[in-house]
DNA sequence: CTAAAACGATACGGACCCGAAACAAGGGCT
DNA sequence: AGCCCTTGTTTCGGGTCCGTATCGTTTTAG
């Protein structure tokens, strides 16, 4: 299934995607907010914010705060885990898949234009 | 030349890019920026701050600091344009090649361990 | 039952970036 | 020369995010 890429088409997919996701939120995502929910929408359940902090290789209040601002997009919900009352886990939202499905199809595009 | 992309594998393909970007360089550079010096060193010359403005659908001064956090990191060089001086020409730099081509091939590497 | 550990959230000081507006410098035209 | 337009930079007030350290809650170990 390994997809095969010359590093010049790479990168000008790459370019286009980025340049499009650019224009088209302005700032809404950072790289981290979107690493995150690409996370949690691709990799199957549970996440914790322990668990995204020891992925990304970032510190455990980074995710926090990146939740917060992904909670207020509705892309994300919390809820405690009802057996380690510790833990909290990352819901996934409808919006949330809308918005991961739209920077698929986003790529898709861009992939077919070049 | 149109690469074929089925929505499940772009996104995983983003996903695993997005990761190993943030992984990498912590938070070097912003999905502007990126943007930024891909379109220089992929889009033939001669670039203007305002020619990127457009392209990125930002205001000027968000070209001009992000060229200055660039130029900081040795990535671009801006060089006074000598037929009309109100121009600024942005210049590739040797060390702004080799950090395109690492990207790259990043995504040519998770490209094909997927 | 008490002490230690784990997990997530918060406080704080500092750094970075934003957009709008004002600013300097260059060029074109009469 | 004088005026106006273009180009890029800087200033300003405001907002966001960072990492370290600390706090509150919950679980586990002794």
């Amino acid at each position: 299934m390994a997809i095969e890429l010359r590093p010049a088409i790479a990168l000008d997919l790459w370019h286009e995607a980025t340049l499009a996701l650019v224009r088209l939120e302005g700032h809404d995502l950072s790289l981290r907010q979107m690493a995150i929910l690409l996370h949690v929408y691709l990799v199957p359940p549970p996440h914790t914010v322990r668990g995204l902090a020891a992925t990304l290789c970032v510190t455990k209040p980074v995710i926090t705060r990146a939740l917060d601002t992904l909670g207020e997009m509705g892309f994300v919900t919390r809820v405690r885990d009802p057996v380690d009352g510790r833990n909290v886990i990352i819901k996934r939202t409808v919006e949330g898949a809308l918005h991961a499905e739209r920077i698929g199809d986003l790529i898709v595009a861009v992939g077919k234009r070049i």
